[in-house]
DNA sequence: CTCGATGCATAACTATGGTATATATTTGCG
DNA sequence: CGCAAATATATACCATAGTTATGCATCGAG
């Protein structure tokens, strides 16, 4: 039971993996390419969470600090995000979402209503909220971390918060 | 009810597309970035879909052709593909994984059970089958393509193939 | 006050993706 | 059958996304 039930979450996961990473690349050329995913992924989380910090927000995205450092510069050329001092720590920098880079999260938005939902058009309701349903499991499961499930499980994690 | 019901399923396309590209940077991240993303994905593709030619891949991955030639060499260095002229054309290489390529990917699906699983150790059954059942329909849309949905549906495109 | 921890930037590197182009081969049409 | 269009892949060049290592300034705890 436990070694059966074992080897079907791994491939649930892997498959769970491997239709991520492709789904993710079906968006970026259906949209041919015209909004990197590192951009969208970026604005998006700061629409859905709020300004934060770099480190916070390299942590909510899962990359690493200089790699958001460097995202960022582009994302503030552009005139996407913010970036001012933090009050409370004067070596952090509170990054925000622009109007500007708002209207750029909704043209990608507008953007995967033309593209990508007519590939899901005749999918019937009870399929939606499957996937509604895993987008709120996978929303949970990649939050913002505060600790590994190595030392705590992330439920265990969100009742110490508490 | 349909503007009702377009914004719900745009709002649940994109959260599934953040979650989707951040899953995949937990799993890298959980992972130690041992293994790039695109060799696992590839690796699993070619496991579950058997040889196939460079461009027939790229499709299925939903990337440009000579990006996969890229990916591809570094691969075939790494002895994890194999490369075999296509009888049917002499243009066109079958690609397949070798039993270097079957380990590598047995040891990223337990690299898999180890450090992402426990993310999702307390979910209940229910959860699971809805993760599942998410799967497949990502699965099911993001296969290989043969047409966009702009020209016909994709269960119509089955249909015309079958 | 001191020292270890923390936040971010920079440097250097690798990997992943794109478009454009070239060459050889295949296919389809007249 | 011949020819032009289409196709398969490799190569070149470019931009971006990610990493680790490091440095410097600041913070926080003892």
């Amino acid at each position: 039971m436990v070694y059966i039930c074992a080897v079907t979450r791994t491939q649930t996961l892997e498959q769970l993996l491997v239709t991520s990473s492709r789904l993710v690349r079906l968006a970026a050329q259906a949209a041919g390419n015209a909004t990197p995913s590192a951009v969208w992924r970026t604005l998006s989380i700061l629409d859905a969470e709020g300004a934060m910090r770099v480190g916070e927000l390299a942590a909510a995205s899962r990359v690493s600090q200089p790699g958001m450092t460097r995202l960022l510069g582009g994302m503030d050329d552009d005139g996407l995000v913010t970036r001012s001092a933090d009050a409370a720590d004067s070596r952090a920098f509170i990054i925000g979402i622009t109007p500007v880079g708002r209207e750029a999260l909704a043209g990608w938005r507008d953007t995967l209503a033309r593209t990508l939902e007519p590939w899901f058009a005749d999918l019937p309701d009870a399929d939606w909220a499957a996937l509604e349903r895993s987008v709120a499991i996978l929303a949970e499961r990649t939050a913002s971390p505060t600790a590994s499930p190595a030392a705590t499980s992330p439920a265990t994690a969100q009742e110490e918060r508490a």
